[in-house]
Order: structure tokens, then C-alpha cells, then sequence
DNA sequence: ATTCGTCTACGAAATGATTCGTAATAAAAT
DNA sequence: ATTTTATTACGAATCATTTCGTAGACGAAT
């Protein structure tokens, strides 16, 4: 066991998409997923289930013969952390520059655009 | 040799971050700049600076005894290669809740959202 | 009841990244 | 000239992550 907060690796992340995306899964349909983009034997997927339940990534219930494994953090709750990580390892903490670029380099459309700008509105005004 | 690209490691980031600030630089120098924040060996560093010479992520200096490493990418580029990783794997591709998210969770004063405001106005009219 | 397919458990190999010790060398200080 | 200090080169140890083989168990199909 481990109650112990780490950054998931780059394969629990993938897993823990499945997870979100799908709900509850067992093993075998996170693996059948997982090789729609990688080749990735079955035992291998297992092995990291087993390794994110010992690290309390996710929850599985075995009360059947093929366990059902859940996610235990939310996507949202991950994501904000993972961004503040990467915000601040990759462009210095300056969550502007990141949007700026973002803005820059990614097509949105008008209506997403939009929508920042109404965010944006809401930000101003609470200043 | 090797021409063949990859994703700088963490370490290997850190080291570019020290390059792109304080420009050409000798691995004593950027051991000092890391040992700021990070316990690390000197030849911890030169090692993963040859590394980076290897992977030509830096160029090197050899004339003088000591040598002078410079960073071989711009910041810029690298971080819109990160960032188009980051959005893939974390984000799913959408740069949108990227942005509401970062917007939504890192505080901004009223100058720098004036100005992310121009540049959706800009976008807006490149429609 | 035997066989076949699928599942879990688990150890260990393979891979990749990081850290460090040691030797050789050159320059600087004494 | 000798000693001290700083540097590079490089192999190897360590550590984390990923991958896989094998064994044992269970249930379904024959």
C-alpha cells in the first residue's frame, strides 16, 4: 500500500483516460483501448493496474472473478495539477504566455472564442 | 551521434531553462544556476550535457579547456512542441479547456487579460 | 471430468534516466 | 618544478518505469 501523492507516469495517465472516458472497466477492455493506439500486451496493462491500485490511483472491485477497476481522482482534479506542473517546468509559471500560446498556435472557433472572452469579461469584473 | 528526435527529458529541460536564460554558458555554471534549487553533482550535470551534445540539443565549444554549451533549440519552439504534447496526452486535444482551465485557475491581472482579449479579437476577425 | 480460454498474481528482464566515482589532463598557484 | 585545483571523459551503479513470461485458478464448453 501507499497513501503517498505522486504524479501519475506517462502509462497511468493513459489508463486513467480509458478510465474517465469509459467508466468502469475491466482490464481487458483498458487494454483493447490502449491498442487502438499502441501495441501493448495484456499482462503488461495488468501489471500497471495492480501497480495504480497499490498507489491508490484507482479502485477495483473483485468481488467478481474479473475485477472492475475505477478511476479515484477525477480528470478535472488531474488535469489542474498536472498544468500547474507543467505551467511552471515549462514556461516559468506564466500561465499568460502558456495561453497566449496556446491561442496562437491552436485553431478555436468563433464560438469558443467567445466563450474565453466571456470568461475573460467575468474575470475582469471581479477585480 | 544522433539527429533523431525525442522529448528533452526533465533534467535535460532544466539544463535548456538555465541555457535560454543566462545564454552560453560552462557546466560549472549551470550546476551552480541548478544547485539553486536542486542538490546535484558536477558531473551529474557534465554528463547529461554530453548527453544533450549527443542528442544535438546543445552545441558546444570545445576550443578553450573549458567548454561553452549553447542551447541548440529556441525556447519558444520547444515549449510549442511541449505544449502540443501536454494538450494531446493531458487535455485530450482540446486547447479550449485548456485555456478556460488555466484562465480559470491562475490569477491575471487586468493588463494581461486586456491583452489575450486583442489577440481573440484578432483571431475573431481572421475568420 | 477433461479441455480450453481467460483471468489474476508475481517475479524478473528490459529499457530509460539519473547519479556518481575514478582517471587523465591541463592550467594555475606555490 | 611541484602541488593544488578544475576540468573532461567515461564506465558503471542506481533508480524508476515498462514489458513480459509463467504459474495457478476459475468457469464455460465439450
Amino acid at each position: 500500500m501507499n497513501t503517498h501523492h505522486t504524479r501519475p507516469t506517462e502509462s497511468e495517465l493513459q489508463i486513467l483516460q480509458v478510465l474517465w472516458d469509459r467508466g468502469p472497466s475491466t482490464v481487458r477492455e483498458v487494454n483493447d483501448e490502449i491498442n487502438k493506439t499502441k501495441e501493448t500486451g495484456y499482462t503488461t496493462t495488468l501489471k500497471l493496474m495492480q501497480i495504480m491500485v497499490d498507489k491508490s490511483l484507482v479502485t477495483r472491485d473483485t468481488s467478481s472473478r474479473t475485477h472492475v477497476y475505477v478511476a479515484n481522482l477525477s480528470e478535472v482534479d488531474t488535469q489542474r495539477h498536472l498544468l500547474k506542473d507543467f505551467l511552471k517546468t515549462t514556461f516559468k509559471g506564466s500561465a499568460m504566455s502558456l495561453v497566449m500560446q496556446t491561442l496562437g498556435s491552436h485553431t478555436a472557433s468563433k464560438e469558443e472564442l467567445a466563450e474565453i472572452k466571456k470568461l475573460i469579461t467575468k474575470l475582469e469584473n471581479q477585480k
